[in-house]
DNA sequence: CGGCTAGTTGACCAGCTTCAAGTATTGTGG
DNA sequence: CCACAATACTTGAAGCTGGTCAACTAGCCG
């Protein structure tokens, strides 16, 4: 199962073999990016919208002074932005974190597959609905929970999308990101992110070493971080 | 000019004569409610889209122990949900804040007026792109910005937006919202809001009294609260 | 008039930031 | 394959931003 885009969209609608064969023709040409480079820059025109094959991304902002937000992670089979519609200029930058492959789908390519089929109309607004509910997520967790509930709050997130692409097992996942990337997605200095994550291993639920969470008790760390994955709207029960 | 959601949609496609009509027959019947009311709870089903026609209303979230984050202010003109699709439950309440008039439009309404018009389907994708980064936003203020930087990006994105549907001028707009109401959507403490707002009245940018904000120095607060209107994307000069 | 909500102020305290230094780890060119 | 540089992570100490608690004032509505 190669292609974690089709496999996402399942969870948002029933697909005929037809329809994953369209969505799975949209990912051509790939196109590879080392880590830590920018795929589009705040200010530029998009012509294309932007679907991660392989690798991990980020959307984010830079302030005059340095600061920095990274407003959401993309992984596998993320669109970057809304299908219907692309901004005349981009209010944000969009990089990478660890190598990516990508591909750059015209708007057209997606109306028509839309038009073509109402099952992939039908998971493309799911797909949005579930983006626009994590931007949601992010402004409760940036606006009124604690660095240690964020940073669980997180973990919790990237398990279950990264669970939906098949990336993530009960156990944890692969977790590419230097602590200073959690800090700017998270709104903490990447001192006190460096605290807070020894706080959250203090605790047992989880273990962080060579770039793998690996996760002990998921139920306690969702309890602890006041998670509900009511937000992922998984309405289909989805095979792999 | 009584159609805010007409006149705002202006914004993002050359609207026909027929459009409009279109547009504003979607806007009945109104139902009205009191301030401080739901209009939705969170965890109940939508089976409509809540378009706002008078007063203001909110998206926000509770916390279990009562810490509570408003996501994004609605105002006159604003359609509370993304148009394409509606969550099977709702993750966030949608409360007045003052007493408001909207109407509830069922997707079918909405989807059959994006087909019988690609510049109806233009501007509500418009909108909705307006709305996502108006979330960016929300999230690089929760994360990055300090609490007077927020509030003063707050009344100048409040201020553009009243100003798309004709309830702003260059001196000042209507701001019916309680201190709490700003503290709860900033991510900060009520008392703390209540000193950011005399630091920011100190500056002589703003003055605020009577439920009215005036700007003394419009260029001089955005420039104070690192305000770039890039994000409202306005492509097309729109007449009023 | 009385009770509620909204706004204001003071005092104290906690969470988080900043600065600074030191230790691992990773990547790179000779 | 080593040496060195750069990046990532860790720790300590000091200080600021913003939170909490509490009391008081002002306005509003029944």
């Amino acid at each position: 199962m190669s292609d974690r885009f089709v496999r996402k969209l399942r969870h948002g609608a029933a697909l005929s073999a037809e329809d994953e064969g369209v969505l799975s023709r949209m990912a051509e040409p790939i196109q590879r990016v080392g880590a830590r480079q920018d795929i589009m820059r705040e200010g530029e025109q998009a012509h294309s919208l932007t679907l991660i094959l392989q690798g991990w991304a980020c959307r984010y902002r830079d302030l005059p002074d340095g600061r920095r937000q990274i407003i959401a992670f993309f992984l596998p089979g993320d669109l970057c932005e809304p299908f219907g519609i692309l901004p005349e200029f981009l209010d944000y930058s969009l990089g990478t974190i660890t190598p990516v492959e990508f591909v750059l789908v015209p708007s057209s390519t997606i109306l028509s597959a839309t038009r073509a089929s109402s099952s992939i109309e039908r998971a493309l607004w799911w797909d949005l609905l579930v983006a626009s509910s994590l931007l949601h997520e992010r402004a409760v967790s940036l606006g009124r929970r604690t660095a240690l509930e964020r940073l669980g709050h997180l973990f919790c997130e990237l398990h279950a999308r990264l669970d939906l692409v098949g990336l993530a097992d009960r156990s944890g996942f692969v977790l590419p990101v230097t602590q200073r990337d959690l800090a700017d997605a998270l709104g903490i200095s990447d001192v006190h992110l460096n605290r807070s994550l020894q706080a959250l291993r203090a605790t047992g639920l989880i273990t962080l070493s060579d770039r793998y969470l690996m996760i002990h008790d998921l139920i306690g760390l969702q309890h602890a971080a006041l998670f509900d994955a009511a937000f992922l709207h998984l309405r289909l029960a989805a095979k792999d």
